[in-house]
DNA sequence: GCAAGGTC
């Protein structure tokens, strides 16, 4: 019987193969199997510099200009360990150590590793499973499993069709994922191009410019330029109006031309004189019904909280940790459905959830699956309550300040698929003497799902309030002048950008909220998000303007990318021919990037100067025993002659403080060894309340 | 100093 090692994309999954196959190890179909796990992305490739022969290095390192564009072929594209700050712990971790112990492993005699990563359409799952292997060196059979689902019998059943993939070469779902990969990386080469172009001109900042950032940047920038260009030009038509306020218009046509609109109002009170009041004719009613909105996925919760003040860095790492408690299901799913399976093992737990969240359980009489709802493809399935209930909503806290407010929609969200379809009245009328002259309006007649929640008009990015006028249609309606006038521009808010994304079908949900979330976030920020709403900051606009007219700024890049990507994968085009199209984008944008250069001070003004960093002043004195280095002062106060010898004492000291807010506060403490970002240092510490 | 993708 042959043993096989199964390679699973990370912890989760591992969990679910287990509990599948029945164990770490054991014995499936005709095999013997150890069950173990990456964690994502385990490799990453080097930098430029580290990627080409000795006498290049120097070119590849330089930013400046003339050693662009590069030449693709001088890359080795070898990998690397890959570094990073663990989101929960703080910790800065390499994956060498999980590299070192699945190398052990796989000598301790297995005849092949079996690739049990995600599927994912972009073979990001057979990319990030190969550079696992290639680290390992490993040389003997590899087997690849695709499973639909990762419940107990789709993961059966896929291990019992096993694909021989030892010659990655020949596996076009590797090819696919390593040439995105490269495309990606190559694009840095716009980075270096925009940051040197705008440092000529005497704008310090790193203009970040990969497919999914300048087309970001660029999309806020236009809209906000659009906002500041906006001028309203009001137009004036007759419409007519019963006496609740039912209004009676005319259907728009198409095209600039609208003959019964008018740009002055004495215009338009001339037409209004050949009108004279009409009996209401032809109400027609008609009962329609409304499904609840789909299930969401995480990009749909940031676009909910983002008003209410919760970042998209915020709402990522709460739910993180939400998930590692199993509060809430896995974060970065695709799936906007649940499986039969997922659906049956949350409906016991349902009206206990309801009760949390003060959902009236008598609502929730929909129990069978929706077929829109609930589907048999699909992974972790769609965001929702986890198996875990917490006790209280107050309870959660513990996970971060938006916390209450994830499960809170998360539940209410999953509950409105449990309850009955909205039904409403629809209602036509028109004029008797005037039949172009229409109105339609909704009675609601069961709010049903709607009293649970309304996710379409959640993630809704305009705010179209739909008056639903109740009250008594006609009997005459009498004519009124309309004041309307051309439409503002939509303000740039995280919803809006997220709908966008997903519109051209750029980054993945999670991506997009990372990425936005990256955006906004250290020195570099190129975003401001505050309460949903998105602003630019100097990177951000400089970022901006130099990607005016560039190929990489159009989300187009990416949809000729993945194009590119799925003829790869068929092995209709090579890799190399891919990487020319990066090649022929950078060959197009650079010299428009160098002539964008020029209009960044005429658009944007003289470039602010970056305020430097307070460096606080050092000192050093004996501490216990020990020569110490630590900052003269702290929060603005610079500590008496008298106080640093109390600090120098290990003693109290207080002094009179303000708080960041503003709020004056007396400041107690002692000096003391403290750790920032993993580095040891000693300085005054507040003493706990 | 730089990408986008995956993960904790």
């Amino acid at each position: 019987m042959p043993n096989y090692l199964i390679l699973t994309e990370k912890p989760s999954a591992a969990a679910n193969f287990v509990k599948a196959l029945g164990g770490k190890t054991g014995t499936f179909n005709n095999f013997t199997y150890k069950i173990t796990n990456l964690r994502g992305h385990v490799m990453t490739l080097k930098d430029p510099e580290e990627m080409v022969a000795e006498d290049l290095k120097k070119q590849y390192k330089s930013w400046l200009v003339k050693h662009l564009p590069w030449d693709l072929n001088d890359f080795s594209w070898e990998r690397t360990y890959i570094r990073q700050r663990n989101m929960r712990t703080g910790k800065t971790e390499s994956t060498k150590k999980l590299i070192d112990e699945l190398k052990k492993e796989a000598k301790t005699g297995y005849d092949a590793i079996v690739i049990a990563t995600d599927t994912d359409p972009s073979g990001e799952g057979e990319l990030l499973a190969w550079e696992a292997l290639d680290a390992i060196k490993w040389r003997g059979q590899v087997l690849r499993v695709n499973f639909m689902d990762e419940s107990a019998t789709g993961i059966k059943t896929a291990m019992m069709n096993l694909r021989d993939v030892s010659d990655k070469q020949q596996d076009g779902e590797y090819i696919k994922g390593e040439s995105r990969n490269r495309w990606d990386f190559a694009s840095m080469q716009l980075t270096r191009i925009a940051t040197t172009a705008a440092k000529k001109q005497g704008f310090k900042v790193v203009a970040r410019e990969g497919r999914l950032k300048s087309v970001i940047v660029w999309q806020i920038y236009a809209q906000l330029l659009a906002i500041k260009n906006y001028v309203k030009k009001p137009y004036f038509e007759v419409k007519f109006k019963d006496p609740v306020g039912h209004t009676f218009g005319r259907v728009t046509p198409d095209g600039d031309v609208i003959p019964w609109r008018f740009s002055t109002k004495d215009d338009a009170q001339k037409d209004m004189a050949q009108y004279h009041e009409s009996a209401v004719a032809n109400e027609k009613h008609q009962t329609r019904t409304q499904a609840p909105g789909k299930l969401l996925d995480l990009a749909g919760l940031a676009s909910i909280l983002a008003p209410r003040g919760f970042s998209s860095k915020e709402v990522l790492s709460t739910y993180q940790k939400m998930y590692e408690a199993q509060v809430v299901s896995y974060p970065r799913t695709e799936d906007k459905t649940v499986t039969p399976e997922q659906f049956n093992d949350l409906l016991p737990k349902i009206d206990q959830i309801a009760q949390l969240v003060n959902v009236d359980t008598s609502l929730l009489t929909h129990r069978q699956p929706r077929p829109t709802h609930v589907k048999k493809q699909g992974a972790h399935g769609a965001n929702r309550p986890g198996e875990n209930l917490p006790t209280s909503l107050a309870s959660l806290t513990k996970f971060g300040p938006s916390a209450q407010a994830i499960y809170d929609i998360l539940a209410k969200n999953y509950l409105a698929m449990l309850a009955e379809d909205y039904v409403y009245d629809h209602v036509t009328a028109d004029l008797k003497d005037y039949p172009l002259f229409k109105t339609a309006f909704n009675i609601p007649i069961e709010m049903n799902f709607k009293a649970v929640y309304d996710s379409q008009r959640a993630i809704k990015v305009e705010e179209d309030i739909e008056d639903d006028n109740t009250g008594q249609l006609g009997p005459i309606a009498q004519p009124y002048l309309y004041e309307g006038a051309n439409k503002k521009p939509q303000t740039p808010t995280t919803k809006w950008i997220m709908a966008f994304l997903e519109k051209h079908h750029v980054g993945t949900g999670a991506t997009r909220v990372s990425t936005l979330s990256e955006m906004s976030r250290g020195t570099k920020a190129m975003i401001k998000e505050t309460r949903g709403k998105l602003t630019l900051t100097q990177t951000g606009d400089v970022s901006a303007v130099m990607v005016k007219d560039t190929w990489i700024a159009s989300p187009k890049i990416t949809k000729r990318l993945f194009e590119m990507m799925d003829q790869v994968g068929q092995f209709e085009i090579s890799m190399p021919k891919l990487l020319d199209s990066i090649t022929q984008v950078v060959e197009h944008d650079m010299p428009i990037m160098l002539a964008n250069a020029d209009d960044l001070e005429p658009l944007l003004g003289k470039p602010k100067a970056t305020p430097k960093r307070q460096v606080s002043e050092k000192m050093t004195g004996i501490f216990k025993g020990e020569e110490i280095t630590f900052a003269k002062s702290w929060s603005g106060h610079s500590f008496t002659d008298d106080e640093l010898t109390k600090l120098l004492n290990g003693d109290d000291i207080s002094f009179d403080a303000k708080s960041k807010r503003g709020k004056a506060y007396t400041a107690s403490g002692k000096m003391a060894k403290q750790t920032f970002k993993g580095s040891v240092f000693y300085g005054f510490k507040l003493n706990p309340k």
